[in-house]
DNA sequence: ATGCACGTTGGATCG
DNA sequence: CCGATCCAACGTGCA
């Protein structure tokens, strides 16, 4: 029997490799591809900000126009999810919804809530993983059950499971005319709406387009320089390059307009054909296994975006201190290294990788001690690729509350910069009110005499402002705080190991081996 | 058990 | 302008 379907585009905005969408045209008579953009749920279980929305609708029209030239449509559906679904499962008869799987515990309630729902109205549901290359739940069942919390770990895992699943095949008219595609008077009725529609300023500064079709050709760009490819080492791309010195692709992948199966084979095959090539962590294949690494954690770590009820994160008392990370959110710090890279932010919602560790050292155990979680918060709302595990995963790094523990290494918010960009081009881009400064002032503008600060046409204190704090002293200070932390944490363990070897402790412990010679046992009769 | 190697991407110095 | 080396030194995991 061929259903009536509604196919819900949630995180895969795409139409290559989209495998329960796949799934969905082989199995159905009629198709209703729907985003549901439910704003309610948009902003609160991500905090999209203006950016995103930009980009978000963008990939939206350009599903819609992918979608009309395989002769069907997108209908975007406005309103709160289940009452959206309600509505049309009944008016259009339908009996089947498929949507992609995803991790994050509010797509998963999501769904959870669609399978209610269809137990409640007598339709089926569907998923399927498509936004990342494993089914992390088979890379935690090989792992006994917990998340690799090395990346060389997982590497050893992601060996045993062997190549990721392949990309499904193209979509194509063919696979559309077999079912019946929506009343055009419905795409008229749905619309992809206008960032205006929104009550979202229609102007935007960043250089990011969203869409599969912008991804794809970006990504053909990248691809069509071998040596570049196969020579890709994370660490040398440059984070004040005044245009993008790494693939840019992140916030494509994000979004789902670009498959992440999809990029790995590409490379795969470029990297066969080279002699060398780079290798992970570093290589291009290495950044998306980071990618994994990070959602397969984050897919089994309770409360993984914050530190309390969070096991793998170290319990830290970060200061609340809403003047200065105002500051720093909104470039006013006085490092203009930091103060650049969060107007690129902000303007942009792209900045590289390290100029992420920067203003996060830089915010949390480096010199403003203040909680991680504040800092991921910001990277949500104006960040394009930002992404549930990614984010909460690096920022935890960053700040050496899990995975990362060499906390004596701190960025230095006037030197880091300088070694890439000792001319300071990027914060000339940036800041432009000290575009006049000399190079040798431009890291810590504060030390040029007065007269040269009038010269440059910028007065410290006035135009642009003091640094919040001295580095120096800051960050030697922190390191004694994380130092207490540390000493702390080490001797809580230590209590806690002596009490797990009280009498009643070492019985469970004798109990569950005996289980497991009995289950042995039980194994070795049936052999 | 205790020691040792290791970790995606710090910083300074030297050749 | 690089790469190599040292500095100082963390927790984790393995032998």
């Amino acid at each position: 029997m061929l259903h009536r379907t509604i196919h819900l585009f949630r995180k895969e905005l795409r139409l290559h490799d989209n495998p329960v969408l796949l799934a969905a045209l082989e199995s159905s008579e009629a198709l209703y591809p729907v985003y549901i953009l439910d704003r309610a749920f948009l902003t609160s279980s991500m905090h999209i900000g203006a950016l995103r929305w930009h980009f978000l609708l963008q990939s939206l029209e350009d599903l819609h126009k992918n979608l009309g030239q395989l002769g069907s449509c997108l209908l975007v559906i406005q309103g709160e999810y289940e009452t959206v679904l309600r509505d049309h499962i009944q008016r259009w008869n339908i009996t089947q919804v498929t949507l992609d799987a995803e991790m994050e515990p509010f797509y998963k309630e999501m769904e959870a809530n669609i399978r209610r729902l269809g137990a409640e109205l007598g339709f089926e549901v569907l998923s399927l993983v498509g936004h990342s290359l494993y089914n992390t739940q088979r890379i935690l069942d090989i792992n006994g059950g917990s998340p690799p919390l090395t990346y060389k770990r997982f590497l050893h895992i992601l060996s045993l499971l062997g190549d990721p699943e392949m990309p499904v095949r193209n979509l194509t008219a063919e696979d559309f005319q077999r079912c019946r595609a929506p009343d055009p008077s419905l795409a008229e009725c749905y619309r992809v709406p206008l960032p205006v529609d929104l009550k979202i300023s229609p102007e935007s500064l960043s250089p990011w387009r969203g869409g599969e079709t912008e991804g794809l050709q970006r990504l053909e760009q990248h691809l069509s320089d071998q040596g570049w490819v196969t020579s890709f080492a994370k660490p040398r791309t440059i984070p004040n390059s005044l245009l993008p010195s790494t693939t840019g692709l992140s916030p494509y992948f994000s979004m789902g307009c670009l498959s992440v199966r999809t990029f790995f084979y590409r490379l795969s095959n470029i990297y066969a054909q080279a002699k060398h090539h780079s290798l992970p962590p570093v290589s291009l294949q290495g950044q998306l296994l980071w990618r994994e690494f990070f959602y397969t954690v984050a897919s089994a770590t309770p409360n993984f975006t914050q530190m309390s009820g969070n096991p793998i994160c170290l319990q830290i008392c970060w200061y609340k201190d809403a003047e200065r990370l105002h500051k720093w959110k909104t470039a006013q710090t006085g490092f203009p290294w930091i103060d650049a890279i969060m107007t690129q932010l902000r303007q942009e919602g792209w900045i590289h990788h390290l100029a992420r560790h920067a203003v996060a050292c830089f915010l949390t155990r480096g010199d403003l001690w203040i909680s991680w979680e504040e800092g991921m918060k910001v990277f949500e709302e104006l960040l394009l690729d930002a992404d549930y595990s990614i984010n909460a995963g690096n920022w935890m790094w960053l700040s050496a509350s899990a995975f990362f523990h060499q906390y004596t290494r701190i960025f230095c918010p006037v030197r880091f910069g300088k070694r890439t960009d000792p001319q300071g081009d990027y914060i000339r881009k940036y800041l432009p009110i000290l575009k006049n400064f000399p190079s040798k002032y431009i890291y810590e503008p504060w030390t040029a005499s007065e007269e040269e600060q009038k010269q440059a046409g910028c007065i410290i204190g006035q135009d642009y402002p003091f640094p919040m704090v001295n580095h120096k002293e800051a960050s030697d200070h922190n390191l004694q705080l994380m130092k207490q932390v540390r000493e702390e944490q080490h001797r809580t363990a230590q209590l806690t190991r002596d009490d797990a070897d009280d009498p009643m402790e070492i019985k469970v412990k004798r109990d569950r081996s005996e289980e497991n010679i009995s289950k042995g046992k039980v194994a070795r009769t049936t052999e």
